[in-house]
RNA sequence: GCCGAAAUAGCUCAAUUGGUAGAGCAACUGACUUGUAAUCAGUAGGUUACGGGUUCAAUUCCUGUUUUCGGCACCA
């Protein structure tokens, strides 16, 4: 996939596209004004204010059209530099330019404009030489915009678009944006029967059928079993809690706007838990625990529920209830590096392990000039902040810092992943936190006696399984590897009348060998039987006819491959064992 | 939540400017006894998401609701 924000010479003319969409735009919408217009890693957009106006579907091809038009006509592009002074005075009458200008440095900005035809946008550049080299192109797509990304400001008319130097790459470009498509995981959700929603129950409160909860299964038994050699001790809490235990640890406070409402029963207040921590507080808080206790770290699949906006619910992707894979490290100062280190290495481990390569770190920190989200200890954050960077540095882990990205109790890592479509998420995270310990008054005893406050690491590999499971569904198109496969043998006789009673006796072996594996008898062709083994994206078919009776053999066909392979059912056997510890990929 | 779009059989989709819904696949029945991505024939399947309105007549036009999709905002 491109990314246009990266390729310099792309970057260059899509952004030049966007001027003659603003141009466009300008032609059919006299009053439109016009805020930014930038290159993004999907192509460019432009924010416009159209007054009263907004942009429906159909516009796009006109607007399309006015550009081929403006494009033949082939006008130069002129650039030219003015001082602030005379931008103030040239855009007096457009509210957005003023507001970027005088956000300008006079000393140290050289201001420009740019102007192609009847047409002048203010623009640092640079920009193609004439809009005849803007050609090939496409408007991809609209949607309301709030100024500035602030929701109390107005909405503005946002269009994105693409645009390449030949037709065959614009084509291309389209084409790779359908495959995405294909494999969105709602899409091979539905077609492999691993989820649904139902209207009744509610919206963003996934089911997972069958198929689903063995891959559910499957991942949880897997990453439990990592943790329980890691020393986790894991625990099962209640998914719902009293109001108190969240204005205790600044939840409530936070982010009860996100949480369904309180309930009152006999006097008392309850949530639906949005997160684990203050129960896993409590946990700790159960016991005395002296520092040769530390560190302590309890685990839990644990189910929260939060109540999302209804525009932000994406298949299992966002949802309204998930379970997350959730724990808490409590240690002394002096565990957290060797600690975090573990976390950070357990998630490459994984990653590793699943055949996940496309994502990168994120450190997380706080934004020191909002004094109201995060907890105020200055001394806190630059300890914790410091740290996270010491440990990255020491790993030689590269990461991208992020302001304003943290926990309002620490700074994080977040793992991103990109799914096929849509932007970018968090799919593990490791967190630093010095605050809740104390909110919660919780303590170990030092070796000199004293009375000493832990910290905690809150973190999780599978942020949520069902993100992680969205995201591996569009990671290897539905087509799952052996251990996490919901069926992983298909039994097909070619003929039932000879084949069938072999056929059972392999199957029945095969179960008894705890594999999943289905028989399909019915009265059909091998071609048809074949085409939907396939299609379920089953790892093996096992055909059974005359050949193989005979030799007390079986035969089998490897999902993507289209060859066929005779062995005997000991040498199968001892294969996709292996296979299965293994953890191999299906394909890649 | 905000801006825009969509909703037709279990699934994927049709239905000419408003004239009371069709196909393929799946399901069921029967025939065929099959060697690697679809054997043939038949049967059944619908309050066109839900409610209200305009009209002689609404899947089609208007309107409210719900859900879904593309973005924006949000994401402990």
């Amino acid at each position: 996939m491109v990314n246009f924000k990266e390729d310099e010479k792309l970057n260059i003319l899509n952004h030049s596209c966007a001027h003659l969409m603003a141009q466009a735009i300008k032609h059919l919408y006299p009053n439109a004004l016009f805020w930014v217009g930038p290159v993004i890693a999907e192509g460019f957009y432009y924010d416009v204010d159209l007054g009263d106006e907004v942009i429906h579907e159909s516009d796009l091809e006109r607007i399309e059209k006015e550009m081929k038009k403006l494009s033949k006509d082939g006008k130069r592009i002129y650039r030219e530099e003015i001082s602030k002074s005379d931008a103030l005075e040239r855009f007096k009458n457009d509210p957005y330019k003023i507001d970027l200008i005088s956000r300008m440095d006079e000393e140290n900005t050289i201001i420009s404009c740019y102007t192609q035809g009847d047409f002048t946008d203010l623009c640092r550049g640079p920009h193609v030489e004439s809009v005849k080299e803007i050609k090939h192109f496409k408007l991809i797509k609209h949607s309301g915009a709030y100024w500035k990304g602030n929701s109390e400001n107005k909405m503005l008319q946002r269009i994105y678009g693409v645009c390449f130097y030949t037709e065959e790459e614009l084509l291309q470009h389209l084409e790779i944006l359908q495959e995405a498509k294909e494999r969105d995981h709602r899409k091979l959700g539905k077609e492999l029967n691993i989820f649904m929603t139902s209207d009744l129950i509610g919206k963003g409160l996934p089911i997972y059928l069958p198929n689903g909860y063995i891959i559910w299964e499957e991942l949880e038994k897997y990453i439990k079993n990592k943790e329980k050699k890691l020393g986790y001790k894991h625990v099962l809490t209640p998914p719902l809690g009293n109001v108190q235990l969240y204005k205790t640890s600044g939840h409530w406070e936070h982010y009860k706007e996100n949480m369904f409402p309180k309930m009152e029963v006999e006097g008392e207040e309850f949530v639906l838990r949005p997160m684990n921590c203050p129960h896993h507080m409590m946990v700790y808080d159960n016991q005395i625990h002296s520092y040769k206790d530390l560190p302590i770290r309890i685990g839990e699949i644990a189910r929260d529920c939060r109540f999302e906006a209804s525009g932000a619910l994406k298949g299992i992707e966002r949802v309204r209830t998930f379970c997350q894979n959730d724990a808490h490290l409590f240690v002394t100062r002096e565990q957290i590096e060797s600690e975090f280190a573990s976390v950070v290495n357990l998630i490459l481990e994984v990653y590793k392990e699943l055949g996940i390569k496309d994502y990168h770190f994120e450190l997380s920190l706080r934004d020191p000039e909002d004094k109201v989200k995060y907890y105020k200890d200055d001394d806190m954050w630059n300890d914790a902040e410091n740290t996270l960077r010491k440990v990255l540095n020491d790993i030689n882990i590269p990461y991208l810092e992020k302001i304003g990205e943290a926990a309002f109790y620490g700074p994080k890592l977040d793992v991103q992943v990109r799914p096929a479509v849509g932007n970018e998420y968090t799919l593990s995270t490791c967190q630093l936190d010095f605050c809740l310990p104390m909110k919660f008054d919780l303590h170990y005893i030092a070796q000199d006696g004293s009375k000493k406050t832990p910290v905690v690491l809150h973190r999780a590999v599978f942020g949520s399984l069902d993100r992680f499971i969205a995201y591996y569904l569009e990671e290897t198109k539905g087509a799952f590897p052996m251990w996490l496969s919901p069926v992983q043998l298909n039994v097909i006789p070619v003929n039932n009348e000879y084949h069938l009673e072999y056929a059972k006796s392999i199957f029945g072996n095969l179960k008894n060998g705890a594999f999943r594996v289905e028989l399909d008898d019915r009265e059909e062709k091998l071609g048809y039987k074949m085409r939907e083994s396939v299609m379920k994206k089953i790892p093996y078919s096992i055909i059974i006819g005359q050949k193989e009776v005979d030799n007390k053999t079986i035969s089998y066909r490897k999902y993507g491959s289209e060859d066929t392979i005779t062995v005997s059912y000991d040498e199968f056997v001892s294969m996709i064992q292996k296979e299965i510890e293994e953890k191999k990929l299906l394909h890649k």
